[in-house]
DNA sequence: CCAATTTAGTTGCAAATGAAACTAATTCCA
DNA sequence: TGGAATTAGTTTCATTTGCAACTAAATTGG
């Protein structure tokens, strides 16, 4: 029933993680989730526009856009216009935005590491698995 | 990195089902996924109280006043007062609202098919195991 | 060239959400 | 008993969300 539905489940578990993680991000820094996500991108891959963090991160331009304003308003990125493209804006964590996001990587390392502590190797490896299948089919029916 | 972080990737295939859902149910039934799941839960378990909805489905149980106020205006469960615990309603499906019900859950199981048609036999069993193993452990995460 | 279309990003608005305060009924225990 | 504490469910309020409409810049085709 119900509790076999597998949309349920992935529904339910996702749900306790993102509550498990929004308190440990939110409570220590401030961060709402979609702006922790836009501070990882750009922790690797910056500079950015707000278009590749929206592709980069599945989230749609609209919130990316929400979060950058809320960032940018506590100084945690900076945004200088492209000269190429003035639409366009080239996103980057500022020195205080560095220091969070070093002090957030390992947290999320930790907790992820935490979770899938109750897999085994060979498990995890499976689940990897599993995941991209279920992902490729999802995104199949989203679309058609 | 962000790609590869599994709460991520978590969050990301089960909003695509949701969409994919809720649009199914939302545009043929006009149901929201809470009010889906409040019939779900009632077209299994009827008479419940909000509460055991509450407990069954895991959503909050704001969520599931107002789920259960737009089904009742819309005629699809009743309520009747528990006459032992005057607090406590007593939820039904209602005729229609059983009838709209068994049209749904070919749908859901479905869906529901479409989506495990990505993996073997095997694999679903695994998948099972997995995901059990990964709530156990995010329930211990979302408490302590 | 320049009008039509596309693309980047923002904003308006209405609906969904959830924490906290609240009402009403019940239970607990001194 | 009867008042404190608990529980069921609702309401209030502030926040989040996303679609759609918008502005501004760039690209494209005639």
């Amino acid at each position: 029933m119900l509790e076999d539905f597998l949309p349920y489940r992935l529904s339910v578990l996702t749900n306790r993680i993102s509550h498990a993680i929004a308190r440990e991000y939110g409570a220590r820094f401030g961060l709402s989730i979609a702006e922790w996500r836009v501070m990882a991108v750009l922790g690797r891959f910056a500079p950015a526009s707000a278009n590749e963090v929206s592709e980069r991160t599945a989230m749609d331009k609209v919130r990316v856009s929400r979060a950058v304003a809320r960032l940018k308003r506590s100084g945690l990125i900076v945004a200088a216009t492209d000269r190429a493209d003035r639409r366009r804006s080239a996103l980057r964590l500022s020195a205080p935005g560095k220091r969070i996001y070093r002090r957030i990587v390992p947290l999320a390392l930790g907790l992820e590491a935490e979770l899938i502590g109750a897999l085994t190797p060979a498990e995890r490896v499976s689940l990897d698995g599993l995941l991209a299948k279920l992902h490729a089919r999802a995104e199949m029916l989203d679309r058609g």
